[in-house]
DNA sequence: ATTTTATTTAGCCAATTAGCTAAGCATGCA
DNA sequence: TGCATGCTTAGCTAATTGGCTAAATAAAAT
């Protein structure tokens, strides 16, 4: 049971869960586009990742400077089909995926120093 | 998204994942038996089961004294399919289903009783 | 070699939550 | 009508958690 609490408890946050769904889209995004996404602090989103990975749900790629995390392979396929089908006309998840368009948008290192400037 | 990631809540507490279990192979438990299983106070289950039943993932049937709880039928099949492939084989599992079935053994008041007198 | 840059770790605070006991609310029975 | 019974609500406490800032780490660029 342990296992499968901990990867619930992984999804049971808003933040978390908007990660997950950006990542059932887009493959791999590295940390600062992550933060770009949620408007929350750089360390928060790590924590968040840092959570996500410890219940095995995502695993993450060193390429020079940046951390690219993807989801696993032993994401539970039906409960990422689930999550897909019940949010993905929300409010949040839409706005989510027009963000993550702008995101894209920029080369990764454009977008961190862009992100400095404030 | 906020009623997936409610429901997501909602199953995110072992004892609340133990309910859902005892109520996916039992289709009706009243609170009183539900107690039994967990061993934790009458009003700690009674908050578990009104957190299931604002997430839409339980409904209630009065019966003179008792209230039955069940899954609703709104309860996301695949991830209920999920939550019993990954756990049914753990050791709180297992001793739950064994423990449940003694407590079926008894008579609905009897079993209350019998609780009352410790 | 030093500085810059991307991320993580540490440490703090406010909010949430799971547990308890005590009190309240219904419903059935004497 | 009054009492017992099953459950819920209220109110408290300890533990967990999500957010932040500041400091540490690792890797690239100057």
């Amino acid at each position: 049971m342990e296992k499968t609490l901990k990867q619930i408890k992984a999804l049971a946050d808003g933040n978390r869960l908007r990660i997950v769904m950006a990542l059932a889209t887009n493959e791999e995004l590295c940390v600062c586009q992550i933060t770009e996404l949620l408007q929350v602090s750089t360390p928060t989103v790590s924590r968040h990742m840092s959570v996500l990975q410890n219940a095995g749900l995502v695993e993450n790629r060193k390429d020079a400077r940046w951390v690219h995390y993807r989801l696993t392979g032993d994401f539970p396929a039906s409960v990422l089909q689930w999550i897909q089908t019940t949010t993905s006309g929300s409010q949040v998840m839409l706005q989510d995926k027009q963000a993550l368009e702008s995101i894209l948008a920029y080369p990764v290192d454009e977008l961190c120093r862009a992100r400095k400037q404030r």
